[in-house]
This record gives C-alpha cells, sequence and structure tokens, in this order.
DNA sequence: GAGTGGTCTAGACCACTCT
DNA sequence: GAGTGGTCTAGACCACTCA
C-alpha cells in the first residue's frame, strides 16, 4: 500500500468497481493519469500491467486501455487460484469451521523430502483438517509444513488459520505456488469425512507453496466433492 | 523475439537451461548483466521478471537472483495453464488425432452469448472434437467459437489445430484465458467417446479464451478421464 | 558499509491504430 | 498526422541483507 504504483493502482481499481470506469470503455491514457497523480507515466504504466495481469483491463496499443466485463461463469463457490488467502480468509470466519482430524510432527519420508527440499533429519508438521463450510464437509486437507520455518506452531492456530499465524505472527511472505489439479473416486477418508459415496467424483488440488525467500513452506493436498467447490484461474499472455 | 528484454530473457534462460546458472545458486547481479548485455538495468530487471513469472527464477531483494529447482510432481502428461499452445502444440503433431465428431454453424442460445460477449444474430461454430493421444481417447472437446472472428475455417483446420490457424494463417494474437476446473461423474458422450464407465471420475476445463485486443474468441469445455491427464498452474505473488 | 534488488523520474524513440 | 501504449536510457534514491 506504500508504493506509489500501488496508490495508483488501487484508485484505479476502485474507480472501475464504483462505475467511474464503465465496462468496455476507454479509461484515461497514461499520460493523462499520470499528471492527475503527480508520477511519472511509467509509473502509470507498471499500475495498469498489474490491473492487467489481475484480469481487470486490457490495452491495446495505438488505441488504449479498457475495462474488462466480468466473466460469466464464476461463482462465489469457486475458488481463485489467483490469490493466497487461504481457506479462512475465502470463506469468512463465520463461515467456515475446521475439524482438525491429526496433527503430528514427524521425519518426513522421501517424497516430502523432495516436495519440501528437506533432509530426512528435519522435521514436518503432519495435518489432516476437515473444512466445513456453512455446516457442509466441503475440503479434505492434508498438509506438510517443515517445523524449522513454522516454529512452534499451536493447536489454536491449526484449528483456525495457519496462513494468519505464517503472514501475521511470524511476518513471513509467499512468494509462490505450484498447482495441480486431478480428478479422482472417492475412497478411504473422502467417504468417512466428506460423506460422498464410493467412487463419487472428487478434485484434487496438489499444491506447494514456497516464501519470497525461495524456501519451500507447504507440500498440500485438498480433496473436494466434485459438486461443492471448483477452482478458477486466469492467465494473461505476455510475449 | 525482437526487444532487447526478451534477448536478455532468452539467453539468461538457455544458461539455466544448459546448466551455466545453477540450481539454488545465485546469477550475476543486474548491474553485471546490463554491462554484458549493454542495456541499461531496468531493461536486465523486466527480463527476469519475466523468468520470475514463469518461475524459473526468484529474487531476493538485499541478496540477489536464484535458479529455482523443478517442482517435484510434474510428469509429463500434466498440461500446464500457463502457456497457450493448444493440444496440438503440446503433444506433438505425431502423437494426436482428433476425431470431429460435430462441426456445425448456428446462432449462440443465451448463455453462449454471454460467454464471447456476442449479439444472437452473430453465428458461432460449434465443434466436438475427440482428442486422441497415442491411441488413447483422451479428451473431448466441445468448443464454441464466433465465425465473425474466425472466418473460413475449414475441416482441414479442425482436424488439425485451430489455434495454428487462429495465429499462423490469420495473424490473431491470445490475449488471456479464464478456466474453471471441476471434477463430475462420466455420463452420456463421456462413456460413448472416451471409453470410461458411467460415474468415473471427469476432470473438466470450462475455459474462455480472448484475444490481445479483448474479443473473446473461444469458449470451451474439455473433459479429461481422471486417470489420464491433470492440469497444473504455477503463481507468483507480487503485492 | 558495501552490495543487492525495488522504485521513480524525465526524456526519448518506436510501433501501432484511427482519421 | 495525431494519439495511443511499449520500450529503453541514465541517473537517483530507497529498503533490505550480510559481514
Amino acid at each position: 500500500m506504500s508504493t506509489k504504483y500501488q496508490v495508483v493502482a488501487n484508485a484505479i481499481r476502485e474507480r472501475i468497481e464504483n462505475g467511474t470506469y464503465k465496462i468496455d470503455e476507454l479509461i484515461p491514457d497514461q499520460n493523462a493519469l499520470a499528471q492527475e497523480f503527480h508520477v511519472n507515466r511509467l509509473t502509470v504504466k507498471k499500475a495498469l500491467d498489474g490491473l492487467a495481469a489481475e484480469g481487470l483491463i486490457y490495452k491495446q496499443s495505438g488505441l488504449g486501455t479498457y475495462v474488462r466485463g466480468k466473466i460469466p461463469f464464476i461463482t462465489p463457490h469457486d475458488v481463485s487460484v489467483n490469490d493466497f488467502g487461504g481457506a479462512f480468509h475465502h470463506f469468512g470466519e463465520e463461515h467456515i469451521q475446521s475439524k482438525v482430524i491429526s496433527f503430528d510432527v514427524e521425519l518426513p519420508d522421501e517424497r516430502i523430502q523432495k516436495n519440501l527440499s528437506i533432509k530426512h533429519i528435519d522435521p514436518v508438521y503432519n495435518i489432516t483438517r476437515l473444512r466445513i463450510v456453512d455446516g457442509k464437509p466441503t475440503v479434505l486437507e492434508h498438509t506438510y509444513m517443515p517445523v524449522r520455518l513454522v516454529p512452534d506452531l499451536e493447536r489454536e492456530h491449526v484449528d483456525t488459520s495457519i496462513y494468519t499465524y505464517i503472514n501475521e505472527t511470524l511476518g513471513l511472505k509467499f512468494g509462490g505456488a505450484f498447482r495441480k489439479f486431478s480428478a479422482f473416486g472417492a475412497s478411504g477418508d473422502d467417504i468417512k469425512y466428506l460423506e460422498v459415496e464410493e467412487g463419487s467424483p472428487i478434485l484434487e488440488v496438489e499444491q506447494l507453496v514456497w516464501l519470497s525467500n525461495g524456501k519451500m513452506i507447504e507440500y498440500s493436498t485438498s480433496r473436494n466433492p466434485g459438486n461443492l467447490r471448483s477452482y478458477t484461474a486466469l492467465n494473461v499472455n505476455n510475449f
């Protein structure tokens, strides 16, 4: 919130949301915006690049910058791959409830060592949680995190939001994530906890998250009953 | 391939791939690279920003720029959401075969009108294709495209690669895509064409693609048997 | 304190689109 | 030709990390 280009980006985002800049219409050109905000044109461009990456606007060299309309097939149930809030933040405190099925510390097997780039002597948390949204079992999460990077993780954090603990208490920043989407038939724990029938479709997200310093902090799988949740992803081309 | 930052980015990408810059090690700093390539430091920074967005490197202010290691759980079967090649390009001409199930021109219903941002009088192609990879039915694609944007689409293009026709013959560029991943149980056409059993898990990708001029060019759904294909997505955080 | 990447400026030229 | 966004430069200052 402190850099100039973020201030400019937020101001423009606000104008798009409140309708000052209308869908499919041109917004003022970069020079005009630079004058208005008393910044250099490059600073405006950087702000617009960010909004374009979010999908809010699109630019055409020689013409100008347009506001993009909403994507029709997004619903509030869908989870965007493009933000890092975590489930707690997405659904809101009032709607989400977590049932901790297991919360252990153990030494990692070879697969976990590889994914988290750690040695066999580095302990990891092994956490299984059932996320209940508005009373409905919605996600079964299986999470591994290196103890070294997330010291003193308490039951209390696991009950609510581990991401809040990592971001706000430890002051760590996420650098990025890699995700893999697959479809499976429900088995074992899915049937037990998600209250679905054997073989019914499950959307699995396998996920590797790293910090801004490049260290791997989380390897997890999330299993969602097919009818309850979808994931969305936005991609903008720049070549 | 023509701008300076692309030249620099490609040179650095090459050095990472051929091992000149090693995994988890620092690459030369921005000033050194700027000197070497005879460009300004900002140009180097822009090149590095691009490589960081691709996930190849990560930067830490105050320390330097590191080469990121490979993500362990990617397999060659997985399709990356982060590129725009199309199925034909991904699998290679030798491995992929397309069976055109239907190829019609019709007037769009309300759902298609909304997704493609067109009127009811604008005709669309309605194409159903079965993609066969190495002899195995792998994807059932259902595609809508506005006739106005893709004139003179011939059976020949549908048999091979529509993307090649759009990019190379029509000279159009993709601007971005929005995708939604869901899990379903196989039904109707899935059973018939993908040779799977009723109710077996299907990974569906619903997709909206637009051109660099902002116009919607494709609305499609792709259905993959759960055991055959996964999708991967990379996200880098910048706030 | 030295070195790193991040931000910002003023000014320039280019490629592109429309009239 | 006028106006748009894209690229590039030279130079400056900042925040951050490590010794």
